[in-house]
RNA sequence: CGGGGUGUAGCUUAGCUUGGUAGAGCGCCUGGUUUGGGACCAGGAGGUCGCAGGUUCGAAUCCUGUCACCCCGACCA
């Protein structure tokens, strides 16, 4: 057995993949399994694999996904995506389709976060599609800030030409913008609701689909149109609805560390990348594996900007006619983006349990014919066991895949989309009593043997502890990318690529101190196209608190997060 | 909207310079052997070569136009 550990471990050192393995074994009693098929034991809960250590070498052996993270990051993302079954390009250019398995990773966030939308009192409502042209005009800064990017309709009907081609026809009285956003029409309902202070606040969420006519889309990221959610929110003081801001992105920001395990920075946008119409935009940003951040959720307080433009008023406790106060917030489909760039490997996605569609997929191990019945069996009642467990407030979502594949080709499947949990059972299993083990944050070799009975007692701990991890790593690698800067010339190689015909995957987050100037931050967009991507609430450079801007010499009360982005 | 590039089967592509009736790998289908690490053997389906026009006896190949997509800029959840 030691010698054969030994060999192993040489094996591993060739393959040329960085990997650290907890090597002492834990003593788990094991080679029940066949001498063509070895595999190694460790404890599954103690092993900590950092991101980095996952990363092959150039050379190393094939990866399920090509090309690599260092290789090439924007195809790598788009070969996970197709890989994993989340989505593909449709013909309407810019749009995609969200197939089942991206799908139903958007309906556990939904589920989740519409849950802590409710316990802070927000309701569900809905509001058109079509915006009329005129109320979109109202809020100057908000129409700049958009007309870009809107899809309008300008016609009601059909009719064949003389070529016998389809043209619109009846064109509208007045054009109807397609929804880039919802605070203009959401405000034209709020202003007929509220007339006195005692109708308030108003705290409504919807879930909708929004248009944004980019010009550059990608999967997820940014496509012409995308699911979100958007809450719009009146009320009757400045610091109510500043601490309705606030609450939110601590929801926010509690949803996105809690179950999509990213840890993120949470402050307040600069003046330049505010949301149009908002007097304040606050966010929260996370690091994805090229070191670029990525805004994972924004709130706003929009002052009396739009009370004033849809005319919420409402009389006060005093009598008098006054302006309410709004605010507004909102996460994507974009998410999903993120969490494939925040924790997906060269072997595919790895999704965090709590947002898994399936969270534990059973494959049947069946080479012959006559022991298939019993091995099924085996299978639906360890996964009827399984099914029994609550996992954040729901039933264990399992899978038994009964499909007539290689165990191999099953298991890549699986592996490429990420499910957290796989477990084989054959024939040998019936006998020991056994499954074998596989999670997703671990080398995919990696197998442990537990007892059935074991495994349904542990599945809990197991995802948990799975959860966790994730969150450590990246975590680990956001803190191995973020840097302290005190310097200009710093602060510009720190952001400059090696190789600029090529670049390679540098930079990070810049922690450095800033003196408030829109000036400065145009400047360095313009250089580095790197930018402030929140000013921070805490200070997390932490070593001085307030300092010098590193570009002017001039007072900084702070530093601020600088990075490229998405 | 500016600059550059590419369009051949579901995917990746060979062929184009020097015109002669379309080839491969992966995937897919059928049968068999397989299945505990991405299987193998045999057979099979699938392409008006982005589209339109032109040159020619003959065009994936040459010419003109057009459309789509990709990359780089301006914009963005």
């Amino acid at each position: 057995m030691i010698e054969y550990c030994n060999e192993l471990e040489a094996k591993i050192e060739n393959s040329s993949l960085r990997r650290s393995y907890d090597t002492t074994a834990q003593g788990q009693e094991s080679c029940t399994f066949g001498p063509q098929m070895p595999a190694r034991h460790f404890n599954l809960t103690s092993l900590v694999v950092a991101p980095f250590m996952l990363d092959p070498t150039p050379q190393a052996t094939k990866t399920a996904i090509a090309p690599r993270r260092k290789e090439d990051f924007p195809e790598w993302y788009q070969q996970v995506i197709r890989a994993a079954e989340l989505a593909e390009p449709s013909d309407v250019r810019g749009c995609m389709v969200i197939r089942p398995w991206g799908y139903g990773i958007w309906e556990n966030m939904q589920r989740q976060l519409d849950r802590m939308f409710k316990a802070t009192g927000h309701r569900n409502a809905y509001f058109p599609l079509f915006i009329p042209l005129s109320y979109f005009e109202k809020e100057a800064a908000h129409v700049e800030g958009f007309a870009k990017e809107c899809a309008v309709v300008t016609h009601s009907r059909l009719e064949v030409n003389a070529e016998g081609r389809m043209v619109p026809a009846s064109p509208l009285t007045e054009p109807l913008v397609v929804r880039p956003t919802s605070e203009t029409i959401i405000g034209a309902s709020y202003a007929k609701w509220v007339q006195s202070y005692r109708d308030l606040p108003i705290l409504i969420n919807q879930w909708a689909n929004v248009v944004r006519w980019e010009m550059r889309p990608r999967v997820f990221l940014r496509t012409t149109e995308f699911l979100w959610q958007e809450g719009h929110t009146v009320h009757e003081t400045e610091a109510e609805a500043r601490a309705e801001t606030k609450q939110m992105l601590d929801v926010y920001e509690t949803f996105v560390r809690d179950h999509l395990a990213i840890p993120v920075f949470s402050g307040e946008k600069s003046e330049s990348e505010r949301f149009p119409g908002a007097v304040q935009t606050l966010c929260i940003e996370a690091m994805v594996q090229d070191r670029k951040a990525i805004q994972a959720g924004t709130s706003h307080f929009l002052g009396q900007n739009f009370a004033r433009a849809s005319g919420i008023q409402f009389q006060s406790r005093d009598g008098q006619q006054e302006l309410a106060w709004t605010t507004s917030w909102g996460m994507s489909t974009r998410l999903i983006g993120t969490l494939i760039m925040a924790h997906a490997d060269d072997d595919g996605m790895i999704l965090p349990p709590r947002v898994a569609p399936t969270q534990i997929v059973i494959v049947p191990i069946t080479p012959k014919e006559e022991t298939r019945p019993a091995v099924f069996a085996a299978a639906d009642e360890l996964a009827a066991g399984l099914r029994t467990l609550s996992y954040q407030g729901a039933p264990l979502e399992v899978e038994v895949d009964r499909r007539d594949l290689g165990g191999g080709v099953k298991n890549w499947e699986w592996i490429k989309k990420g499910v957290p949990l796989r477990v084989e059972l054959g024939p040998r299993d019936l006998e020991s009593g056994n499954v074998a083990v596989s999670r997703r944050d671990q080398p995919v070799k990696t197998k442990q043997f537990l007892p059935r009975p074991e495994l349904i007692e542990r599945a809990v701990e197991l995802l948990d502890s799975i959860q966790q991890n994730l969150f450590d790593r990246a975590l680990q690698f956001r803190e191995a990318n973020t840097r302290v800067i005190d310097s200009r010339e710093e602060f510009y190689n720190f952001f400059t690529p090696q190789d600029a015909g090529k670049p390679e995957i540098h930079g990070g987050f810049a922690l450095a101190h800033w003196n408030g100037s829109r000036a400065v931050e145009e400047q360095i967009k313009n250089d580095l196209k790197v930018t402030i991507r929140c000013i921070p609430f805490d200070d997390p450079g932490n070593p001085v608190a307030s300092g010098a801007c590193i570009f002017t010499g001039e007072p900084s009360p702070r530093r601020v997060v600088w990075a490229k982005s998405y």
